[in-house]
DNA sequence: TTGTAGGCGTTATCAT
DNA sequence: ATGATAACGCCTACAA
C-alpha cells in the first residue's frame, strides 16, 4: 500500500483486522493541500462554496493519495449509509434471483447497496444482534410477506425504519407496498381457458394455502369462473405446494378420472405445479393440450424451457424488486410522503401447453 | 424494533417527528441505570468486568428502552462493520441464487451480513462514489471472476480489504480463492460417455471461450479423451453461449450427419445448452438416448424437471458461496493467515439422458 | 469494580 | 472564501 499516513495512533487496539485499514483522512488530505479539513469537506460537498484554484489543488491531493470518506464517520453525522436492507422469505429459485437483480440495478442506478437477508436462518451465531429488521446501518428496508403467519409483519409495522413490504398491500397500515396484480392474470388465464374448455371442468391447483398469492389467486380464479355462470364445485380448487412433486400427485389422483369426459383445464399455482401437471399426464398418455390445457404462474424460463411450451401468466418480479427500492428511496428521501401501493401488471402468455386448435 | 417509540416513556411530550427519529443511545442507559456510559460499554462488551448486580440493572434497562448500540459510532472505533461484500458478474439464475443462499447462510451464521453487488450496472447516478471494492463500509469482499477480461481481476490484487476470487484460482498472486473442481467432473462425464459411445463420437459444446469454467471443462475433456487412446478432432469442441439456443444450433448443425454413424455422446457446458441439444435432438427424430446421449453441466433443478432428464455434473454452488464466506472471515480475523485455494468436488448425476442400455 | 477522558473521521455552525 | 471547533455515539487506556 503506497497510502502514507501510517504513522498514526497508537493508541487504539491494533487487531489485524484494524491495523491494515490505514486509509488516508480527510486530515491528510487537509495538510496535504495546505487547507483546512472544512475546505475538504466542503470541496466534496458544497463545491460551490470554494474557490476554483483550492478545489482544483484538493481535488488532486484527494485523487493523488486515493482519499474516500470513511462511511462510519458520514453515517454518525448524516445518520445514511446509502445502504438498503431487502428481506426475503428464503433466496432461491430463477423467482428472487430476479427480484434481487430488478432491485439491485435500480438501487446502485440511485447510488445505493443492497443488503439482502434470508429470513429463515440457522439461530445460532451472534445473529440475533444484527439480525432481523433492527439492523442499524441500513437506511431502510424492503421485506417480503409472503405468508400470513410472518413474524416479520409485525416487525415490518412496528419499525421506524423507513419500510416497504412485498406481496402484501399493508398500506391501510400506513405502510408503502409494491404487489402484482394476481387477480387480473388469473383472470386472464381463467378466461383464456374458459374458451374452449368447459368451466365444470377447470381447476386450480395452488400452492400453500397461506400464501397470499395462492389465496388472492385461487379466489380469482373462482371469481371469474362465476363470472361466467359456473357454480364451482370445491374440488375445483386446491391447496399444496409450490413443487412439481405437488402438481404431479394432483394430477395423478384428479386427472385420469376426469379426462374421460373431455378436456380438462388446469391453472397451477406456480410453474412448478405446472410442470408437475404436465409430466404427470404425458405420463399417463394424456395429450397436452389436446386432453389437458395447462397454464402455470409466473412465466420463469422454465416456462418456455419445458415441452410442449408452457402457457404462463407473466409475473415482473424485477419491476417488483426496482419499485420496491423506488418506494423506498422515496420514503427516505421524504419520510411524510403519502402512503403509496404500487400495484404491477401481469399479463398471460400462451404456449403450446395451453393452445386451442 | 430497537429504535421505536416504545423506547421514551417518561413525560413524551416529544413530536412524532422526533420520537421516530431518536433511537437510544449509550448514554441514555448509563443516566437510567445510574452508572457510567463505560459501565454499559462493558456490560456489552466484556461482561466479566462488571459485577452481576450492575450488569443486570443495566440489562434490564437495555431491555427496557430497547437501546442497540449505533453501528456507524462502532465502525469507526473498531473499523468493522460485520457486513461482507460479494460481486457478482450478473445476480440471476439458479445458479447464482444458489451461490447467494450459500453464502448468506454461512455468513448469518457468525454474525455477517451480506452486501450484493452486480458487475455490470448502469454507469449513471453516484454509482462510482460507492461502487466498485472500495466501498469502505464492507469488512471484505467475495468477487466472482468467471472471465479474462474482467476488470475486477485487477481491483482484486489491488485492494486492501480482505478479499476472496471465486472461480479463478489466483492464490499464487496472494489472493484466496474457492473454485470447484471443474476437471474432475468433466473427466468423469467423458469416461461415463465413454463407456459405450466411440471417442471419435463424442463432443463438448461449451459456453462463452472466455468463460474460465468453459475453458478448463474443454481442456479436461480433451485430456480425458487422449488418455483414453483418442486423437481428438477440433471439431469435436465447440465454444459459444450458455444458452438453449446455441445447444439448439450447434446440434441442428452438427448432429444430423454424424446421428448417420451410430450413437453420439454431448458434454455440454452447463444444463441450458444441454436442453437445447436435447430437444434439437428430438426435434429431429433423434432417440436420447439411444442415438444421442447428453450430459449437462450445474446440475440445475432444470436437469431433474426436464424430460428426459438430463445427466449432469453436480456443481456445489450453495457450498462455494458457504466456503467463500468461510475463506473471507478467516482472513479478517488473521490478515497474514497463509494464502488459500479451496476446490470443491463434482460429481457426476446420470439420468435418463445419457442412460446405457 | 467503576468512572473519567481522549479520540475515531466527518459534517456543520460559527467566526474570521 | 476559509478556518476553528463542537457534536455524532462509542470504545478503551488510565485513574480511582
Amino acid at each position: 500500500m503506497a497510502r502514507g499516513g501510517t504513522a498514526k495512533k497508537a493508541g487504539v487496539k491494533s487487531t489485524d483486522a484494524a491495523a491494515a485499514r490505514a486509509a488516508a483522512s480527510i486530515h491528510d488530505v487537509a495538510t496535504a493541500a495546505r487547507v483546512s479539513i472544512a475546505t475538504v469537506s466542503r470541496v466534496m460537498n458544497s463545491p460551490h462554496l470554494v474557490s476554483a484554484k483550492t478545489a482544483a489543488r484538493v481535488q488532486e491531493v484527494i485523487r493523488d493519495i486515493g482519499y474516500a470518506p470513511n462511511p462510519f464517520a458520514q453515517g454518525l453525522i448524516t445518520r445514511s449509509s446509502r445502504v438498503l436492507g431487502i428481506a426475503l422469505p428464503d433466496i432461491h429459485g430463477e423467482f428472487y434471483s430476479e427480484l434481487l437483480r430488478g432491485a439491485d440495478a435500480e438501487a446502485s442506478g440511485r447510488g445505493y447497496h443492497l443488503l439482502v437477508t434470508s429470513e429463515n436462518k440457522g439461530r445460532g451465531g451472534k445473529g440475533s444482534r444484527n439480525g432481523g429488521l433492527g439492523f442499524g446501518l441500513i437506511d431502510g428496508v424492503a421485506v417480503m410477506i409472503a405468508d400470513a403467519d410472518n413474524s416479520l409483519s409485525r416487525a415490518a409495522r412496528e419499525t421506524s425504519l423507513p419500510t416497504v413490504v412485498l406481496d402484501s398491500d399493508l398500506h391501510e397500515r400506513g405502510v408503502d407496498s409494491v404487489v402484482v396484480d394476481n387477480a387480473g392474470g388469473t383472470r386472464e388465464a381463467a378466461r383464456h381457458l374458459l374458451s374452449g374448455t368447459r368451466g365444470e371442468r377447470l381447476f386450480f391447483v395452488g400452492g400453500p394455502p397461506v400464501n397470499f398469492d395462492s389465496q388472492q389467486r385461487a379466489a380469482a380464479f373462482q371469481a371469474a369462473l362465476r363470472e361466467s355462470g359456473v357454480s364451482v364445485r370445491s374440488e375445483q380448487v386446491a391447496f399444496g405446494e409450490y413443487t412439481p412433486e405437488w402438481g404431479a400427485s394432483w394430477a395423478g389422483a384428479n386427472l385420469s378420472k376426469e379426462a374421460g369426459g373431455g378436456p380438462v383445464g388446469v391453472l397451477a399455482g406456480n410453474d412448478e405445479i405446472a410442470i408437475g401437471v404436465l409430466q404427470a399426464a404425458a405420463d399417463r398418455g394424456l395429450r397436452v393440450p389436446e386432453q389437458v390445457r395447462i397454464v402455470g404462474f409466473d412465466d420463469t424460463r422454465l416456462a418456455s424451457l419445458i415441452r410442449p411450451r408452457l402457457s404462463s401468466v407473466r409475473v415482473p418480479m424485477a419491476e417488483v424488486g426496482a419499485a420496491a427500492v423506488r418506494l423506498l428511496v422515496r420514503r427516505i428521501d421524504d419520510r411524510s410522503a403519502g402512503i403509496e401501493c404500487v400495484r404491477l401488471p401481469t399479463s398471460l402468455v400462451v404456449r403450446e401447453s395451453s393452445a386451442t386448435a
